[in-house]
DNA sequence: TAATTACATTTGTAGGACAAATAAACAACC
DNA sequence: GGTTGTTTATTTGTCCTACAAATGTAATTA
């Protein structure tokens, strides 16, 4: 029996063990950011692979922000951006359909989380602006896309939380196409949305998390129903 | 006045923007998974870059599970892993301790918000295999870190959708070490859980989704007041 | 026709070379 | 002595060549 009979053999290149090895090796060694990497051709001579394949891990490294360097600085331990990977393939175009209904619903689910933090959080300045951006609305027919995301957009910077912010900012073009999706087949959504932008801010202004929350579930009430299509119970 | 005393500088070297160039062009050609690559020789003519620019380039890609390649048949489009980028930086030990903090809250978002798919997609067979997880913990004085992973971790699988239980699996460790650094601030929670994991299984079985999400919020209680300070209401 | 063999192509890895940048050491000057 | 300019050495960034391994393709043969 051939070994590709047993399955996707899994054969790692160096350039994928070498990566991995020097992650490890930065975690298990509590590198903080700041700290000093050993130089490429040390770490090639001690792995013993050639350059080449320690400057593609690195390079891997580099994308994710884990290390920076700079010429005869040598390589320095960096904050890694928690997004530089996901970002980079984050788009309708090549995602899995299965990924892009699991993200539509990943929003959903954050749309209506937020509720406790923004009433632990919101500042009157918060309100006001928030407030400014309903009252420019308010004389539109029909919301484009950047209204939708100025409004939702300035409600998760509310949160205080900018892991919020932008998840919901990455997550946006993925939730608009497949909400186009499920218009194109054949999902209508004539009917005005019973609870405005402007009666969301009302209940943030004066109301409680929980009435927020069911606010905002009947706001988003068109797309739970799409994606849940065995029906869903409303909150309590 | 010098270029870096502007900022900085934000020099791209050569390999990102070779990355930038190929993923745009797989893009912008909507390129899908399958479809074969031009040859390393090729990208590296046209581009007018060495060979080992683009292969730099073409590992960080390869990471992403953006592309595969093998020998001869050359590289082609792959199915990007959603989490391949992010689950290479999500150790407590590295993330800046916003980050942290932010993953913290977002996991008591997801938590919550699950219900509606719960109850929109749960299953009798689910519902078996979760009540045999909750007996098998009724005996136990208190629950390791596994046992809680196991009970939460069937509830994310049980809502059909797979982002979220990954998302979860890798929240995990970070969730964890925030808290613990709670419990060494001095938090307490000698207090035993209101909610137990039993009484979710109950109003799981025969609760409606807005029930469900009030038990769960008061079974997360600890972890909400530490987390916001300023104190949080509870939802209607 | 079918099987086998030889060939050609493409990725993976190695190693050498040099440019650019810059930290460190040194020299010169006030 | 302290400051400033100069040299030197080191490290990353880029380019080049070469070859091994794998494998699709074509030629060859039974």
């Amino acid at each position: 029996m051939k070994a590709s009979a047993l399955g996707p053999m899994e054969s790692l290149s160096m350039t994928d063990r070498v990566e991995n090895i020097l992650r490890e090796y930065l975690m298990d060694n509590g590198f903080k950011p700041g700290d000093s990497l050993p130089n490429e051709t040390e770490i090639a001579q001690k792995l013993n692979v050639s350059r080449n394949v320690v400057r593609e891990a690195l390079s891997r490294l580099r994308m994710l922000g884990l290390i920076e360097s700079r010429t005869r600085r040598g390589m320095i331990m960096a904050q890694p951006d928690l997004f530089a990977g996901i970002e980079k393939v984050m788009s309708p175009s090549i995602l899995s359909h299965d990924n892009q209904k699991d993200l539509f619903e990943l929003r959903l689910i954050l749309e209506m989380g937020i509720a406790e933090f923004l009433f632990a959080r919101k500042t009157d300045k918060d309100l006001e602006e928030l407030e400014a951006i309903v009252n420019k609305q308010k004389g539109l027919k029909s919301l484009s896309r950047e209204d939708e995301i100025e409004f939702h957009g300035k409600l998760y910077e509310m949160t205080g939380n900018d892991t919020f912010r932008r998840f919901q900012t990455l997550l946006f073009p993925v939730f608009d196409h497949v909400f186009k999706e499920y218009l194109e087949k054949g999902v209508h959504m004539d009917l005005p949305n019973p609870v405005s932008h402007a009666d969301l801010f009302e209940v943030l202004k004066n109301g409680t998390a929980g009435q927020f929350r069911n606010a905002m579930y009947v706001h988003l009430t068109p797309y739970f129903t799409t994606t849940l299509k065995n029906g869903v119970q409303a909150p309590s």
